[in-house]
RNA sequence: GCCGGUGUGUUGGAAUGGCAGACGAGGCGGACUCAAAAUCCGCUGCUGGCAACAGCGUGUGGGUUCAAGUCCCACCACCGGCACCA
């Protein structure tokens, strides 16, 4: 048959329109499937092959659910809040709302040209104020609930653009647009208080299916530790400086402290700091760096001793020095460390720098060269002394602090505070007023959506404020409880709010009245399946994770983990082996793809590439090996005879079904497609193949090249579309050979073969491998010490 | 520096501890053609050999095993992530 691509894909795409195909429904019969794929961003550049192969996978997985006879939920969406667009609404002076729409418009041709059946009835975008409203509603509610709060941090300001910008933007302290400067300036930050979940967070892992490598990601992530805090008493002063350690067993080898530069006990005990000049200059010099700067300089300790004051050791009494230096954070513990120079690489380093005492608690290494770091007899560490297990003088350790009161036993997250705002027109309103009579007061709900007002210039304020702050008549308002003038708060969500929930709303896009309908979400939870990047493991999985546990807590959803099971797929690189990017010039657009060998090729070659959680570099040559596969499979319609199948030939489509069916369900279906044209191989040596077969043939393509696979369909007389008949059974019983090829070794070296009934026993085996015209010449002589049969695997002698 | 991952022909990549290189791409040869493209058929890891065949071969060096791409130890290279996390 004459492989007409495009005439083919276009009937099929409409017909599928028509029909509804795709489309779920809601509370029916059947078992359901929610297999979701990360929305995207509807950038101005348009599509990307990448995109093709995050939705690929699902794309045939979801068909193949629903040949199963599943009722699938498999839709798609646009995260469109973010800055793109609005520098590209800055620059060019077109509105967001208008540069969103055109893209949408744009990535929706393109992914309905490449055949995904999504169900279109239920598209969401996140910057329409039908869908925003709730992810207010979600943040109100957080609010009520005591997890959001604010709090000042010093950020990342580019005072030439004057915007603040994340730590990627910042780099080696210069802004990445302007190449001006960085400074640290103080500013009012928005929080979620996403630690509060950080413990369930951790355990709720154990209850999902996700690829250990994801899971150990998140877990990292989340960084649980856990420890001691131990208060040291600062000499002569009422003050104690209290510090987090995993370590409290090496206790007796403190012989320093380091705090963070903006420890506010500086500025308490500041007229008792002798070189407070030096300390004022190194704050300074910090100040400059970023966070991310700070924890890049991996080599170079710097510090300033503080001039004055002694911290006492709480076990030994010792005096010892305290150091400020950049390498603390505030952020992380308590601000304040205590340092083990002889079993701690970093803190070594710093004593060597600076003198400090080095006394080893560990026996074993030799601290007068290098940290020692492992195990061994506690020394110099009075009641610990002679314990040899970490855990034993740990727990002894922590009794001891607690019996006198100096310390407890403690847990640490890694994990920070969600910084929720943004000093950004285009996201979500931060539904607040700050009123001069009642503080921070939430806009009732029934006053959602807030939305954002009209305006036509987005740069942002002066001082790095809001465009919005420039909006006099969305700036001042009432307050919604007493009354009297107050002011709006003119910061907008990040673009994570709305990709933390929008996975429910697919399931009731249109609801007026809440997020969701629960009965429909007591029907279509938890997601089954979800995919996506590996970039997105971490921010992005964790923060929806939290908001939806928070949801659960508050009897809006019915499942306490949104997503059963979580998968990744690898990049697409250029044909030159790097990265696709626009100033490399190796983008490939995946329209030119569907226009020069249509649609179902670009799928299966994407899919054919090689491991789909691999990168793999594109390559034009494969796209028309492809085409030549698709091709190959029409013209085998051709082969269809009267007369039946062979029985090898059909015992090899009863292998592949089962090969293809259960590679798609590993994601292997570079595999899976292999199997496909291996068999395609084996029809065309054949010469001939029953209607019957070749049908079967054509509903294992159809997940993969469904245009094709449905004008085959037809062509073969079936009413029905191919999208929505049965998925082939196999039979076990063909899938058997009768006869196998048995490997013969000689001392692990292959020296033969031989075809050998499958029931035949070991001796049997034995004895046609002896016999065997290859083999007996080799065994005359020799001693056989012993013979391995592995059956329908492999024959070995070990000769002597 | 730490964490995670990957190293297999010319090339993308296959191989529940059991015949390494399936299936593609590329190359070579043949058929068809006035010719080319397309298509179809065959060959294609390296070395030696006319051949039968033999030897070598999955980043490097060791080890376990009748048998290792696969498991263990050490190292090297590359890719990705990162927050000097106490």
């Amino acid at each position: 048959m004459k492989y007409d691509y495009k005439s083919i894909e276009t009937k099929w795409q409409k017909r599928w329109e028509e029909e509804h195909a795709f489309e779920a429904k809601d509370m029916s019969e059947k078992p359901k499937f929610y297999g979701l794929v990360e929305f995207p961003y509807p950038s101005g550049t348009g599509m990307h092959v990448g995109h093709i192969k995050a939705y690929g996978g699902l794309e045939v997985i979801s068909r193949k659910r629903r040949m199963q006879g599943y009722n699938v939920l498999f839709p798609i969406g646009f995260d469109a809040y973010g800055l793109p667009t609005e520098n590209s609404a800055i620059k060019t002076g077109i509105h967001p709302r208008a540069l969103t729409d055109r893209n949408i418009e744009r990535f929706t041709d393109q992914l309905k040209r490449v055949g995904f059946s999504f169900d279109w009835s239920r598209v969401i975008d996140t910057t329409d104020d039908a869908y925003y409203k709730w992810t207010q509603y979600i943040f109100l509610k957080m609010f009520e609930k005591g997890l959001v709060f604010r709090d000042t941090a010093f950020v990342n300001y580019c005072p030439s653009c004057k915007v603040v910008l994340s730590n990627e933007d910042s780099q080696g302290g210069k802004c990445d647009i302007c190449h001006s400067d960085i400074i640290q300036k103080s500013k009012d930050v928005w929080y979620l208080r996403i630690t509060a979940y950080a413990d369930r967070l951790l355990t709720g892992l154990d209850t999902v299916d996700y690829l250990p490598n994801i899971k150990l990601q998140q877990e990292n992530w989340i960084g649980k530790s856990t420890g001691a805090f131990v208060d040291f008493s600062i000499a002569d002063v009422d003050e104690k400086l209290r510090v987090y350690t995993t370590r409290p067993d090496t206790l007796f080898g403190v012989t320093f402290m380091v705090i963070a530069p903006e420890h506010p006990m500086i500025d308490k005990l500041a007229d008792r700091i002798a070189n407070m000049d030096a300390v004022v200059a190194y704050r300074e010099e910090c100040a400059k760096k970023s966070e991310f700067d700070r924890t890049q300089l991996v080599k170079d300790k710097t510090g300033v001793c503080l001039d004055g004051i002694t911290a006492i050791n709480p076990v030994s009494g010792k005096q010892i020095p305290i150091y400020i230096a950049d390498y603390v954070m505030m952020g992380y513990g308590t601000g304040a460390i205590m340092a083990v120079p002889a079993h701690d690489e970093r803190d070594y380093a710093f004593a060597k720098k600076f003198g400090a005492d080095i006394i080893p608690v560990i026996e074993g290494g030799d601290v007068a060269s290098e940290a020692y770091t492992g195990d061994g007899n506690m020394i110099n560490s009075g009641f610990l002394n002679g314990i040899s297990t970490k855990k034993e003088a740990i727990a002894k350790m922590i009794a001891h602090l607690e019996e006198r009161g100096i310390g407890e036993a403690g847990v640490q997250y890694k994990m920070k505070e969600w910084a929720f705002n943004r000093q950004r027109y285009w996201g979500e309103p931060i539904p607040i007023v700050h009123c001069p009579h009642c503080g921070m007061v939430p806009v009732p709900y029934d006053e959602l959506p807030l939305r954002l007002p009209e305006m036509k210039e987005f740069a942002p304020g002066e001082g790095g404020e809001s465009p919005l702050a420039k909006v006099e008549s969305y700036v001042n308002c009432t307050c919604p409880r007493c009354g009297k003038a107050a002011k709006r708060e003119t910061d907008t969500m990040p673009q994570w709010a709305g990709s933390s929930w929008y996975f429910l709303r697919y399931i009731d896009p249109h609801n007026e009245h809440a997020l969701a309908d629960p009965e429909k979400l007591k029907y279509w939870m938890p997601v089954d399946w979800y995919n996506g990047g590996m970039e997105h493991v971490t921010r992005h999985m964790i923060y929806s994770r939290f908001w939806h546990k928070f949801l659960y807590d508050i009897g809006e959803v019915n499942t306490d983990e949104p997503y059963a099971k979580r998968t990744a797929q690898g990049l697409i690189l250029g044909q030159d082996g790097e990265k696709m990017s626009k100033s490399r010039g190796n983008v490939v657009d995946p329209n030119e793809v569907v226009d020069a060998y249509g649609a179902d090729v670009l799928r299966t070659y994407i899919l054919f590439m090689g491991d789909y959680a691999s990168a793999a570099p594109w390559s034009d040559a494969g796209v028309r090996g492809a085409k030549r596969f698709l091709d190959r499979f029409a013209d085998a319609y051709d082969f269809i005879s009267e007369k039946p199948s062979s029985p090898a030939l059909i015992s090899a489509i009863h292998k592949t079904i089962r090969k293809v069916g259960t590679d798609i369900e590993e994601m292997k279906f570079n595999t899976a497609i292999a199997s496909m044209m291996g068999l395609l191989n084996t029809i065309f040596e054949e010469k001939s193949i029953a209607k019957e077969e070749y049908g079967i043939l054509v509903r294992l393509l159809c997940p993969f090249a469904p245009h094709l696979a449905e004008e085959l369909w037809e062509m073969l007389g079936e009413k029905g579309l191919c999208s929505l008949a049965a998925w082939p059974e196999y039979d076990e019983s063909l899938t058997v050979d009768q006869t196998v090829e048995l490997a013969v070794q000689i001392n692990g070296k292959v020296r033969g073969v031989i075809a050998v009934d499958k029931a035949l026993d070991r001796d049997g085996v034995l004895a046609i491998a002896k016999n065997d015209e290859k083999i007996s010449p080799l065994l005359a002589g020799k001693t056989i010490l012993k013979e391995i049969v592995v059956p329908q695997k492999i024959v070995n002698f070990v000769v002597k």
